[in-house]
DNA sequence: CGCTGCTTTGAAGCCCTTCAAACCAGGTGG
DNA sequence: CCACCTGGTTTGAAGGGCTTCAAAGCAGCG
């Protein structure tokens, strides 16, 4: 069940089998949930934290006039609030893209854990600070990067992270999203999305079709956007 | 020396006598830094933390054609690379925007406090999601909100943050940086910055000059951004 | 007094938005 | 089984916000 969480914990440090139980000691109820459900509201205090087990969530937040930013996406493994552990209320919203099932965790399970397993607390930490540097660099690229770029940058991303909990392919991947959704994550208008899909079709480097990312030419995509995956840390250093 | 960064953390929750005596225990040498100065370069392997003591500093990431991206600033009290304790190795550079007094704090010191501190160490992990609260507020900035916009959510916000290190006055508050550093946070171009600080000076609203905001129509500025400071999470709640 | 770095202003251009409408696929009901 | 509806995609045309390029103004300093 949390299969893909360790193999995202374990891309980046190791993982020992008294943490791995102490892991699945935390998780309570497992449920479904439907997709375009807001799952948190912003501002809701939480005592409890969701584990993704499969489907893909983002964190927004909302302006007045309709206008929305997903600030950050969330595919199966990754523990969607975990902030929320220290943050108690979150500053954003959270909703699920497609249909979800998630593993919830008490905040009093994760206590425990900061209590007796401080590298486990450390390794849990180290996943929020990685969302937060997925978040920079998020930031970098609706601050300094074309459209085309971001959009680029985007896919790249994603190509990466489905690859840690094994749900790429060589030749792309799955992803169950609409163009307007994509917008809200690029900082752009569903029409400028299209148009941005179509440069990147007609340039040969990658095609969004039907709820999947084909990749045809890796490497000229990733020079477009100057994509590192430095800020990913997959290297596995001791904690 | 620490007393900013006590502030900081007793705005949140509160730290006992020997929490804030561990705090001090775990600070090494301290050293100025002159202004505009690299600090930290891109992936450099990190055994330290760097609490700041006096001045202001910045996370950055530069793009090839000499774009930079300033992801964050850091003011007075805040620990500004906290992050790489776990990280090990930071995904962006750290400059000093003014002149800087800084703590050294060895990630070892870090390491004994989270076995034997565990609720300082939610603290520490909070604020290192706060961080990227700030973080996510950017982005929605340079995502979906005008120029003007993102200016005077900028100075909103950096008044918070300074008043909570009591650094604000009524009037306004101390800012040394130069329109092209401001740019570098907006995502805007010096030139953009120049007219969109203009604007807010013919509005009324407020004035940035000679490293110094002065606030003429908080409540005008604030609703021109829709600035509302629940991100930065200015309440008591035991973590 | 002239240099240097920052600020300010103007003019032209481009990237992305806005508005509008056509197209297309899948699902539903008559 | 097709007519209709709905949600998403695609395309065109016009407009605007911000950039780019260029140059002048200004303050502090050796």
């Amino acid at each position: 069940m949390i299969e893909k969480h360790l193999m995202a914990l374990r891309a980046r440090d190791s993982v020992s089998a008294d943490e791995e139980a102490a892991i699945r000691g935390t998780l309570g109820e497992v449920v479904q949930i439907r997709a375009d459900k807001t799952v948190i509201e912003p501002g809701t205090l939480l005592d409890r934290s969701t584990l993704l087990l499969e489907g893909m969530m983002g964190r927004f937040k909302d302006l007045s006039q309709g206008q929305r930013q997903i600030t950050e996406l969330h595919i199966a493994g990754d523990f969607i609030d975990l902030h929320s552990f220290t943050l108690k209320k979150l500053d954003h919203g959270i909703m699920t893209l497609t249909p979800c099932r998630v593993a919830y965790v008490p905040h009093v399970n994760l206590r425990e854990i900061t209590s007796e397993f401080p590298h486990l607390t450390r390794l849990f930490w180290l996943s929020t600070n990685i969302d937060a540097a997925i978040q920079r660099e998020w930031t970098v690229s609706l601050g300094r990067r074309t459209a085309i770029q971001r959009a680029a940058h985007f896919f790249c991303e994603m190509e990466v992270r489905f690859g840690i909990v094994g749900l790429a392919e060589p030749t792309g991947y799955a992803l169950q999203m609409t163009q307007a959704e994509l917008g809200e994550c690029l900082g752009l208008t569903s029409v400028h999305v299209n148009r941005v899909l179509k440069e990147l079709r007609e340039r040969g480097l990658m095609e969004f079709r039907g709820g999947r990312v084909r990749i045809q030419d890796r490497e000229g995509l990733k020079r477009l956007c100057e994509f590192d995956p430095a800020y990913l840390h997959l290297e596995k250093i001791e904690r």
